[in-house]
DNA sequence: CGCCCGATGCTCT
DNA sequence: GAGCATCGGGCGG
């Protein structure tokens, strides 16, 4: 059952956690591809200073001002973020949903991650800036010694690091600002699904402060499944 | 493993 | 012009 508006027109964190264990869909015409949200984010607007709609609305931020249930879509030092909006119409709140467990589309996902991790290398060889080099004509760390990538990529690829990170999510999922503001409750391009066979119990569910942020660190609105290997930053030992 | 650092481009001041 | 809800590579332990 694709998740309906309601679900989303509630407080932000309690949507963040209600959505851990759900399915997170994308169709494109490259096929299909999916998996289950292992960590997300609340953001809660005008009263939480790391949020982007903190300090009111903005080009930029215009859809977290918008109704629940649509995609907010962000730029973040060259890559994509998305974000699910919550509560009422002008009530700029939001989920980021942060890391998924893949389950569906794995090649495609794959394909999509090295293409982009190929082309940024690539672009810092031809610039001549960055880690990246070309020697030999070929692409290589531009202070490699022995001349052999220490970090291969299907290292790189496994299925842990596919979509562990919201910005490598958005890579495997193919999502940029063309999807900012796609309402997700169609079940077309971009949807949220219930799993009626997957129960997650309170004691698996850990919250923390959100990651990589500056202001309101006191603030514990990262939720994520305890024991999952897909999530991104900490975790504690199991 | 953990920590540090640079890339890189958009957004808002 | 500064700041950023990130990522991947290098290096030290």
């Amino acid at each position: 059952m694709v998740l309906p508006r309601e679900f989303f027109d509630r407080p932000s964190a309690k949507v963040a956690k209600d959505l851990l264990g759900k399915l997170l869909w994308r169709d494109t015409s490259e096929g299909k591809c999916g998996g289950r949200i292992v960590e997300v984010e609340a953001y809660e607007g005008a009263k939480d200073s790391a949020a982007h709609s903190y300090r009111g609305l903005t080009p930029r931020n215009a859809s977290m001002f918008g109704p629940p249930g649509h995609a907010y879509v962000y730029a973040i030092h060259s890559r994509w973020c998305v974000n699910v909006v919550t509560e009422p119409e002008g009530v700029p709140t939001a989920v980021l949903i942060r890391a998924i467990e893949p389950l569906s589309g794995l090649e495609l996902m794959a394909r999509r991650r090295s293409e982009s991790l190929l082309a940024r290398r690539a672009r810092q060889a031809a610039e001549g800036s960055g880690v990246f080099a070309v020697i030999d004509q070929t692409i290589l760390p531009r202070r490699q010694r022995e001349r052999l990538p220490t970090t291969s990529l299907p290292m790189l690829l496994r299925p842990r690091d596919l979509c562990r990170g919201p910005a490598r999510l958005c890579e495997a999922l193919a999502i940029n600002r063309q999807q900012d503001g796609l309402d997700l409750t169609l079940g077309r391009e971009l949807w949220i699904e219930e799993d009626a066979a997957f129960k997650l119990t309170p004691r698996q569910i850990a919250r923390s402060p959100r990651i990589g942020i500056s202001t309101a660190q006191e603030r514990l609105l990262r939720f994520y499944i305890r024991n999952s290997q897909f999530v991104s930053g900490k975790r504690e030992r199991i």
